[in-house]
DNA sequence: GAGTGGTCTAGACCACTGT
DNA sequence: CAGTGGTCTAGACCACTCC
């Protein structure tokens, strides 16, 4: 015998699949559910908390359990990194007007609001290895954050790492005031003198910490995705990685993978 | 002030975080947990419940609540697409040796246990555009499960499509009897003819569906990923899309972009 | 059988949203 | 102000695990 508040959740669950109850829809108030279906308050809770975690609905206090709507997504290419690079050697004129971000999303650069901040760290264990460099090694750790002018939340959370004995022969790459950076990371590497081979992506997925829900305004009942992006130079050499946290309700990653002709 | 389940939860993930309770570890039981807090043990469940959607803990009925163990990974890289294509035009007895999933994890055939089954459709909208075909176009819907001969879950949930009027040439490939085909889906192709150019994968996450987590066996507090792969042809065809579910907690995708020289 | 978490009740009181 | 969901209590009874 099933208990009572997964058969709840099972009808209401039902209902927003079959399109009874569509994305907006307020549902019956929880002592309207208690009465209709003979059950506490708390066992009718019980079944609207199952639907949140399946990030069905949406619980607004003081006025209703909704149905949620899909948000509007920003798509992530992998083509982007080779976008990246051709546009790394233009002139500076060039390379002010699009970022990365931008070449993305198709919106100008007055749309987004973009804030860096850097520090000097020493490489962890974890770290150290992702890098290949020894632990404890110089780093420079910088900060990113991107939102769309209109929203308060930004749309990623990015951690990149340069190895200081890298980069420290251009003074500038060390000062956050120089952010944004004309041209992005692969300029600020050719300008050291690196070219990049080829980038890696790993890629996984978990609920959000409270701390990732909190900055990133995460509803419950949604996840993110964890890329770690990792640049290596002509030489094999890791050269910068990055810890990205995206908003799994609102990204989708494009990955293209050309084949070599038979 | 802040209300008192988030306080205790806010204390035990303290506690997590600093490694004073281990993975494995229990915690103590909800009515000791109840009374140091002075708390009634409804309020010490809404605490251990967020730490619980948050996959920091592991709630086993009648024996405790304990610190969750990080799972072991399948990592997915998409050199297993190049790897794929070179592998479809071996002889059939090398194709028979391994798979792109056994190239992937290093595993030998025997260790892993294959299920296919297939069913022909009409494209409904959604899959239509993605396939680029008119809707109610007739296409080959597969079902994949694979699994570790040691586990119970699979680790992926995989439904592919075809369009029948492009495979039908070759009536092997409308029975599910001739899987696992040696050589997988591009030597599928090769035998209509079909040769690919490149293949696009769309990647997102969202926590499990009820469904999702039954089949994948996926404790709460864990997310899915979603795979779109779709492969086009050298005449910039649709020739083959597929969906991927993955169980967000112990898969790792490695996407390799290499760059061209400057 | 002792100890654990899971389901469910009935109700008090608080906090937020709208009119 | 009425109506909504959020927090918390105190306790009954069930189901599972392990000794």
């Amino acid at each position: 015998m099933a208990k009572a508040y997964e058969r709840i959740a099972d009808e209401l669950r039902e209902s927003i699949r079959a399109g009874e109850l569509k994305p907006g829809d307020r549902l019956p108030s929880e002592t309207k559910l208690a009465e209709d279906h003979r059950r506490s308050v708390p066992t009718i809770r019980d079944a609207l908390r199952l639907l949140q975690d399946e990030g069905l609905i949406e619980k607004l206090h003081g006025r209703g359990n909704f149905v949620r709507k899909a948000r509007t997504r920003v798509l992530r290419t992998n083509d982007r990194h080779q976008w990246e690079k051709d546009r790394a050697r233009e002139p500076e004129a060039k390379r002010l007007e699009t970022g990365s971000t931008e070449h993305d999303t198709g919106l100008e650069v007055d749309d987004l609001v973009f804030h860096a901040s850097y520090r000097e760290t020493k490489a962890d264990k974890e770290i150290a290895e992702a890098l290949g460099v020894p632990e404890g090694s110089a780093l420079v750790e910088r900060s990113y954050r991107t939102r769309y002018a209109a929203e308060t939340a930004p749309f990623a959370l990015v951690t990149s790492y340069l190895i200081r004995a890298l980069v420290e022969s251009n003074p500038d790459l060390l000062d956050a005031a120089n952010e944004p950076w004309p041209g992005g990371t692969q300029n600020q590497l050719l300008s050291v003198g690196i070219e990049l081979d080829r980038i890696e992506e790993r890629v996984t997925a978990r609920p959000p910490t409270p701390e990732e829900a909190e900055e990133l305004e995460l509803p419950p009942g949604t996840s993110v995705l964890l890329l770690r992006k990792t640049s290596f130079d002509l030489n094999d050499r890791v050269v910068e990685m990055s810890d990205v946290t995206l908003p799994g309700d609102r990204t989708e990653m494009l990955f293209t993978t050309p084949l070599e002709r038979w």
